[in-house]
DNA sequence: GTGGCAGCGCTTGTATGTAAGCAGCGTCGA
DNA sequence: TCGACGCTGCTTACATACAAGCGCTGCCAC
């Protein structure tokens, strides 16, 4: 049958992998043998060899020559940079709200936050509502099409926080928060919306370093070494 | 003979062709054939190929399958993402700039500084230098790394800029307001140097505006369509 | 027992072969 | 004269073959 759609083998694969990497379902120091991924997903080495390059160009993975390709271990200075990068995107095109809102997209919003709400919400499908809240929030200032290169430099801030959920479950003060923020921006209170949004990005981030604190070796610096064969076996 | 250094042949006909396609060497609408750049690197289709995707998903070059690949077309949307993005990221670091500088990397920047005053400066060693005082802004407040996310999201803003510059000559103006805005960080005039770089990135964008009012061909939206074959010895 | 060394198996990097499809051009028919 | 149609040559997408090198493992000498 192949492929009915217009997506490539390649893109596919890359997206397949990326998915997995970000839900942790490919853990850090994770072996990526670029023969084994093309067996199991039924293509050549060639489509998994160019998504291994892609990811490896995003962070997400490592590659190295002649030895092998991993999963990238959390690196706490791409977390930091990333989240550096999130929230001076997000605070500016707070600058350049309008003053009347699009209806349409506002409507959007109010419904993400409600089914924020439900009860024994799925924790990937909290972080698809987080995504897109945060996205809808740029869209507001007209600058959705930037929210491309947070989500390609956020990689790493994203399994961080996969990492800290799993432990805290904490979502119902994101939930709030989120409200808050919208709530801010609706009453045309920008000041408060930043104010709101700093610290709402700032308990994400503290959240991280406290997982890193509670489970270092998860975190442990990208330094160049290859994790040891058998070890691998660990994480799989 | 080969390569001799570390470097992938991937990596070497990477930077190559992404150089010349921000240099403008490759204009946009360029044809790109894989066989052809193979040829004419000496390397086979592979790591072409490889390269070509990776500057298709930064935006530079797109790709048609079946059909060709192409040097994409300035895109005036792109261009505002990066300047956005730049500018909240430039300003967001003013933020945390600490209190007493590093000396070091002072001095750089002033020596920078010096360099840029120098009579008759090429074109692309003045973008360097201006790269490198960007990039040492950012350090000052220890968020140097963040900057690679900025360059590969500000391909398009920086073939833009070598437009207009190719016309207006304007540089003397660029390199007084850098002096203001590192005057100003000195003095400890964080709100001065931010009102500076604002003005200053917003310059550089107006003078993008400018130019593409002017010559419109070169900026035309990426909407999908292929460059006609026969146009294609036009920009060769 | 222990250190060194050789070989094997795996890895990625590169080159090349095969498949499928679009653009353009020429031809043919009306 | 003009429109339709098929062929040709090019393109990228994918598959496979070959090259080069690292790491582990087991043997062998001491």
């Amino acid at each position: 049958m192949g492929q009915v759609s217009n997506r490539s083998n390649r893109r596919v694969v890359y997206e397949t992998l990326r998915r997995k990497v970000l839900t942790l379902e490919l853990p850090p120091g994770a072996s990526l043998s670029e023969n084994e991924l093309a067996a199991s997903l039924g293509v050549s080495r060639t489509p998994v060899r160019e998504s291994l390059i892609l990811l490896g160009e995003e962070g997400l993975v490592r590659v190295f020559p002649k030895v092998g390709s991993f999963v990238s271990r959390v690196d706490a200075a791409r977390v930091a940079d990333a989240q550096f990068l999130r929230e001076a995107v997000e605070l500016a095109a707070f600058d350049d709200i309008p003053a009347t809102l699009d209806p349409d997209l506002l409507a959007e919003l109010r419904t993400n936050l409600e089914q924020q709400r439900a009860p024994g919400l799925d924790l990937e499908t909290f972080f698809g509502l987080d995504e897109a809240f945060h996205h809808g929030l740029l869209r507001l200032s007209g600058h959705g099409s930037a929210w491309s290169t947070v989500v390609a430099a956020k990689g790493h801030l994203d399994r961080a926080r996969r990492l800290g959920l799993h432990e805290t479950n904490g979502m119902d003060r994101f939930v709030d928060e989120h409200h808050a923020i919208l709530d801010a921006v609706v009453a045309g209170d920008i000041s408060g919306a930043r104010t709101s949004l700093r610290s709402h990005l700032r308990a994400v981030f503290d959240d991280i370093e406290k997982t890193r604190r509670r489970s270092p070796e998860l975190f442990a610096a990208d330094d160049g070494t290859v994790p040891v064969r058998r070890s691998i076996a660990v994480w799989e």
